[in-house]
DNA sequence: AGCGTACTTTCCCTATTGGTTAATTAGTGG
DNA sequence: CCACTAATTAACCAATAGGGAAAGTACGCT
């Protein structure tokens, strides 16, 4: 929720932060990576109604995640990683706490890339 | 809302966005990136009860941004960076995004030069 | 004009969030 | 035991989020 009396990049990062926290929506954002891509292709891989990817696309483009254009009836939606690299800056500020503890964050990315054997031997 | 079947990854990043989605929360992690503070002293910049800041401090403590300690009455918060660096590995997962003008450059000019360009989503 | 495809909007429902006040627990020190 | 400080829990409320079903809109085609 929107706190009260929020500078602009305050407000800009609650929408987006609020956009992410859902896996519905990142692996959307996971699949524009990919390339430009039409609603329906967006909701193929999901369990989920039309009606619910289209509202999932509302919050991203809200947030400013994704673009979205006109092409006959299809509304093509692409990413913008603009709001992607204010994520990335917002947690470069703390970069130095976990650098004090751990390598790299390469390893993280590591990790997260497959996800399936996490190996984490530090803590 | 933590959609369903996810994979403890995806569960974990839900957790932690919607954590850093609210400007309250992340004023207080930045507080905590100073040093560790007991909740009446992280309650003071805000116009909020301590209920309510108690409550933002439980939500940060279960996504795992901060850790607790007990010490007499106090109850003092520590930052605990782990789950920003999560947040940071899974936003430069899309780097070469926002970098592309000059990643495309790279990689095709790394491209002829030994035909073996660095794989970056392998996956 | 009429039909089909590609969405979006509206309405409705339930669950969660963020906030409050009031009550409660926990620890320290007379 | 009593009082004080620190913090949490409980009960409640309004607003938001996420989902579905059904209806509506926009565009291309014949």
């Amino acid at each position: 929720m929107a706190t009260a009396n929020e500078t602009p990049v305050e407000a800009r990062l609650d929408e987006t932060f609020a956009a992410l926290a859902n896996s519905t929506r990142r692996a959307i954002l996971a699949r524009l990576a990919e390339g430009a891509a039409s609603v329906n292709e967006l909701a193929a891989p999901f369990e989920l109604t039309l009606p619910a990817i289209s509202k999932h696309i509302k919050v991203l483009e809200h947030a400013g995640l994704i673009t979205r254009a006109r092409r006959a009836q299809f509304r093509p939606c692409a990413i913008d990683a603009s709001s992607l690299a204010l994520v990335a800056g917002w947690a470069e500020q703390y970069r130095h706490i976990w650098d004090d503890r751990f390598d790299r964050m390469d390893d993280y990315v590591l990790a997260l890339q497959n996800s399936k054997h996490r190996r984490r031997d530090d803590q």
